[in-house]
DNA sequence: CGCTTAGCACCTAGGTGAAAATCT
DNA sequence: AGATTTTCACCTAGGTGCTAAGCG
């Protein structure tokens, strides 16, 4: 089966020319792990920016962006075991100055919250410096945003929009030697600006809350003249997601056009570990791989799994085409250990063939942090690097925590904890979510929806899933019963939820 | 490949049981073809019912179905060569002789038109007798209702919703002796009654008409505890299709919920030919067949198809688990037929293997039509068997036509149309339209949209797809600025969209 | 015996990065 | 030489009817 892809075990051509520095990577922090959704102890950080019009630096860079609309609230809280300054930390330092009070607040009181899922892989990402692919077709981001938001009001009607604006005004180019983004210039021309609206919009603040907010189905594009809908991005340059939770109008909904994302009905969100750089082929190695490691669409180049044959199979029929398996190289190693870190520890030559470059005769510590500033606009300090020479997770370890699998250096590691990684990753990341069929953001709205028996009439009677009082509108409640969260109970409510994941909290009307 | 299939030629053990009768099958009309869009000529039939609230022999047999709201429109108008009499029945004649003028119109002069897409493949279906498998996870239809919309308000938002409504109440039972349907008792007891809201609802009727709407994720199940939103059903009963098209009213998007669906604003379509027998497994073999013919997903059925291995290689593998290839009985004959009408005609001996029931020696011709009154709550009559004996289309001809390719009877077709089986039938029937991908009706409701360069805001300026218009409630007109479509231009318009296609037209609000 | 269910092989549909080809 | 596009094998995800087993 594996023998049919025509070079399973080789790196790309660019392995020539990735650096050692790029290969070894920043890891750290292995948590107590249950997945994305484990649960936060640290307190939230609220951060409610109001941009006044125009000004600051990043008005300047930024020149498609659909920014300047509403109070922009940027989140860095982390649940994780990173050190607690990373949550003090922002990327608009001069915005955070500003940091002002909540605007009008239709309901007094309400205070909005928002977790980033998946927060930790995001970070994971961030630390190397993530990639995007973009591509003619369009392509989905990895990870996705995925977004619980709480205090919402339950009765009233919101859409959930994503949009990506500019970090800088530079583009940039990835330098193998030094395994570093640098800037190449000014940034390309604007593209049209687009946004993806949520497919569940406009849905209830009960149906919102409810489920996990997925933007897993946007696509980002490199053609200006895409009429897919797609989100249109230069190459090689750094992008900011935002996630913009607007109220909608009652009988407003066919005029007061530019009121709605202006108002303060409206909330933009955005998480600094999401930054990322579009690129058309990946740059960085330890991106690729953490990529394949994650993404179950790219189990494919994972040698790892359940389907494998076990390291001696493998070694045989690799030699079947490559003769001179005595005379591996660094190259030959990489590429079998670049898919295959799995299985093989236990049970063969753990040392000849363990799991990463790590275990590659250039292995070695970077001596210094590698320098990211490129990749985030701003002067975030470098904390989380500080304790990088932390012992490795087995790199394809699949125990309960998503995060304790990575497929890096397994040195450290017994080769039991080796083997265990012939259990598949199945069910990792959001991809595999607990079915929770109402809860999950789906593609589809949920729309068939129980009418409630006892009525002949089905759009009569009560919705137990919502979903059909709230696509049809048939909510009883009104601007006169909203539930009223404060942050205090949001703070609770964050050891239930929000694990792990980043929180914003603020106030809504 | 093909040979992994346990038993790729056999009939299933029922085979055994089944007749001649319906084997045969009531195969005619044979179009110039043009799938399912080709042009219709004929003159559209409008038939705008009132039901007054409870009467009529159908009220009685109805137990769950949630109807006598609003106007309910029966259309069975057709634009393929059968006998335009049908044109003219209707499943309710004591509703039909009600025929009467639309109730209040919001909009006076407007007229909404319906176009049934794929009619045909329903007629098909419906002079065999419908089934649709359900199951306990949920059973999508097949073909899947898909209607076109003229007439709406571009300007107003609709919801567009589907349920399916009990035809009689009783619950029936197939016997394979005769290849009918017979009553087997009472309707079971009545299920919870569900409704289907289309997940691009709400929508502009603007949107609505620019799209095929499609209801092909809809779900069918016999779990009466199903909690995924699908729609729930007996086995064994005679079901109705309806479509909703349910006028937003503003401002009442969270009140007066029961207006919704019992104003004027709603209007309730069927059509006749959509009815079906629920089945866990289906009864009628040449139901089984069509579905495998006409649905992409039970391709791994046919026999035919590019990566098929020609007569040759098959009898060969044949022959080799099945020794006795000389002796081959009639169940053998037609296992290979059932899912290999295709590429054999042209090459080998069409005679031997060729390709369906129809020429086996137990091939004959109906005496009498079947009866087929029991899967049609009407005193319909069967004008459209009246034609029967006219010879039959290759079995897997895929011409541009989809309703060419049946994979029925070839014998009186030259080999080299049944050799043309070989090139595949993509993108046949809806599954496949031509990729229009604004105008399909696309589960994800197209979310992101172009927000229209030129604005730093991107929920300001025009929107060139209206999806975000759609979907923001932004659009500019009002009931002021009303679209009017009169009947003759409507007329006009069916040899552009709605050939083939089952029409109706009303008054709409 | 009739009907239902669960597992299966076989598909469609589409998301991956690798690699080669192409563009600039 | 760098960036982009295209094609591909390999996946996930899920829709088919078949089959055998289970149920009443």
């Amino acid at each position: 089966m594996a023998e049919k892809r025509r070079s399973p075990c080789t790196l790309s051509v660019k392995a020539h020319a990735f650096s050692v520095e790029a290969l070894i990577g920043s890891e750290k922090r292995r948590k107590l792990g249950e997945d994305d959704t484990r649960v936060c102890f640290l307190e939230e950080v609220t951060e409610v920016l109001e941009l006044p019009s125009n000004g600051g630096e990043r008005e300047e860079r930024a020149c498609n962006r659909a920014s300047d609309r509403g109070s922009e609230i940027e989140c860095v809280s982390d649940g994780s075991l990173e050190s607690c300054d990373v949550l003090l930390e922002s990327p608009h330092p001069e915005a955070r100055a500003q940091r002002a009070p909540p605007v009008t607040v239709t309901v007094p009181g309400e205070e909005m919250r928002v977790d980033l899922q998946g927060s930790d892989l995001w970070k994971r990402f961030h630390e190397i410096g993530t990639e995007m692919i973009i591509t003619k077709a369009g392509r989905r981001m990895f990870p996705a945003m995925r977004v619980k938001i709480s205090g919402l009001d339950p009765h009233q009607l919101y859409y959930i929009t994503m949009d990506i604006i500019p970090v800088d005004n530079k583009r940039y180019r990835y330098v193998y030697h030094s395994s570093k983004w640098m800037v190449a210039g000014n940034a390309d021309s604007p593209v049209p600006p687009r946004v993806y609206i949520h497919p569940d919009s406009p849905a209830s603040g009960e149906t919102w809350m409810r489920q996990v907010i997925s933007f897993d189905k946007l696509k980002l594009t490199n053609n200006e003249l895409d009429d897919q809908g797609h989100i249109i991005l230069h190459s090689m340059h750094k992008y900011q997601p935002r996630v913009h939770v607007i109220h909608k109008e009652r009988g407003e909904e066919l005029s007061h056009v530019r009121a709605v994302p202006q108002g303060d009905g409206t909330r933009t969100l955005s998480f600094p570990e999401t930054t990322f750089t579009t690129v058309t082929a990946y740059q960085n190695q330890q991106i690729t791989r953490l990529k394949i490691d994650r993404n179950p669409f790219a189990k494919g180049f994972r040698d790892s799994g359940r389907n494998r044959m076990g390291l001696e199979a493998l070694v045989e029929s690799y030699a079947f085409w490559r003769p001179s398996l005595r005379s591996l190289t660094f190259e030959d190693i990489s590429g079998i250990k670049q898919g295959a870190p799995g299985p093989h520890g236990g049970v063969g030559s753990p040392h000849l063939l363990s799991s990463s470059p790590c275990s590659s005769p250039f292995q070695v510590w970077p001596l210094s942090p590698p320098d990211y500033t490129c990749s985030r606009p701003t002067h975030t300090p470098l904390h989380r690097y500080s304790n990088l020479p932390e012992p490795f997770p087995s790199p394809t370890s699949r125990g309960p925590s998503a995060y304790d699998s990575e497929g890096f250096c397994s040195m450290s590691l017994p080769p039991s904890q080796i083997v265990s990684a012939s259990t598949p990753p199945y069910g990792l990341y959001g991809y595999a979510f607990p079915p929770s069929p109402r809860l999950i953001a789906s593609p589809d709205k949920m729309a068939a929806a129980s009418a409630a028996a006892a009525n002949q009439n089905p759009f009569l009677g009560s919705s137990p899933s919502g979903t059909l009082a709230d696509s049809l509108g048939m909510l009883s409640g009104g601007q006169q019963a909203n539930f009223l969260f404060d942050s205090r109970t949001l703070g609770m409510a964050g050891s239930q939820s929000g694990g792990g994941a980043s929180q914003v909290t603020t106030h809504m009307g």
